[in-house]
DNA sequence: ATCTAAATGTAATAATGTTGCATTTATATT
DNA sequence: AATATAAATGCAACATTATTACATTTAGAT
C-alpha cells in the first residue's frame, strides 16, 4: 500500500469535531498502515519528538470517539486498533477475535471473526463480547516450521 | 459456606511442593471462599499485614503452579481465579467464559460456558482460547431494574 | 489579522511491576 | 527435640506506566 492519502484522516477528525494536528494524523496513518494493534511504545518509539503524555491523550480521545479500540494482551498492556465497523461514541463493537501471537507480540484484529451467540447463566446481561485467542500467527508459524523441519 | 477446612489447602500446597505458610493459606482460603476474581489490591487491603511484594510473589508462584490463573478485567488490571479444571504446570485450560461486571466490576469466571470451536484463518496456530463478557452481573442488574422500575 | 478554545509540552505525582538482599521460618534430618 | 538448610518473607530501591495540573502554543472561527 502507498502512503495513505491523509484527506481521508483529515475527514475522521473533522467528523469527530477534533482538529487535525499533525500528531494526531501521523498516529492514524500509522494506526491505519498496520493490520494489528499498536501499542503506546510501539508508537513512542516511532514518533519519539512527540511527547508521551501527548500521545497518551490522543489514545484516549480517539478512543472515546470511537475511532480505535483497546485490546489489552497477554501481558496486560493495552494495545489499539482502529475500529472498522459501527463504533460511535462511548458505543464499541469490537466483537471479534482478537489474536495474540506468543512469538511476536503482536495483536491481529481478526473481524470476519464474529462472535458465535452464548447462552448466559441466569441474571447474567452482556452487552458487549470480547474473544482472545493466543497463539502463533502465519508469520511466526511458518518462521518456526522452518527451524523444526 | 462454613470456613473451608484449612487441610485441603495445606494439600494443595503440599502437592505443588510449597511451603504451608500463613500468607498462603489466608490467600487461597479467600480466593477460594470467592466466586469472582481477584486483583492483588484487593488483597492487599484484606490482608495488610502481609507485604505487598509477598502478595505479588504468592500469586506469581501459584499461577506458575497452576493453582490460579490470571485474568486481565476491562481496565487492564489483573486479576486471579483459582483454576477449576485440569490446570497443570506453566499449562493453563481457562477457555471459558470471564464476566466483567461494569457496575461491581468483579470479574466472574463461568465455568459450563465452554469455548465454542472456531475456525482460523490460514496460518494462525491458536493454542487456547478466551472469552470476555461485559455487562451486569445478577446483583447489577437486579439493582438497577429496581432503581429503574 | 486576531481571538479563543483546544491541543500540546513540561513537570510532578500515583500506582504498579519487579529485583536484590538480609532476615526469618517451615521442614527435613539427625 | 535440636538444628541445619532451602524456601519464604520483608524491606528498600528502582522501573514503568497511568494520570493530573498548569503554562504555552496552535488550529480554526471571526
Amino acid at each position: 500500500m502507498a502512503q495513505t492519502k491523509n484527506f481521508r484522516f483529515e475527514e475522521l477528525l473533522d467528523k469527530h469535531h477534533l482538529k487535525k494536528t499533525g500528531a494526531r494524523l501521523r498516529v492514524l496513518s500509522m494506526m491505519y498502515s498496520k493490520n494489528t494493534a499498536t501499542s503506546q511504545p510501539d508508537l513512542e518509539s516511532v514518533m519519539s519528538d512527540i511527547d508521551r503524555v501527548t500521545l497518551y491523550r490522543i489514545l484516549n480521545v480517539f478512543e472515546e470517539k470511537g475511532i480505535i479500540h483497546k485490546v489489552f494482551d497477554l501481558n496486560g498492556t493495552a494495545n489499539y486498533a482502529v475500529c472498522h465497523a459501527d463504533c460511535g461514541e462511548n458505543h464499541h463493537h469490537d466483537e471479534h477475535l482478537h489474536f495474540n501471537c506468543t512469538n511476536c507480540k503482536n495483536v491481529y484484529c481478526l473481524d470476519d471473526l464474529h462472535m458465535p451467540r452464548l447462552n448466559l447463566p441466569e441474571g447474567f446481561k452482556a452487552d458487549s463480547f470480547t474473544l482472545y485467542a493466543s497463539g502463533l500467527c502465519p508469520k511466526c508459524s511458518k518462521k518456526s516450521a522452518a527451524t523444526i523441519n
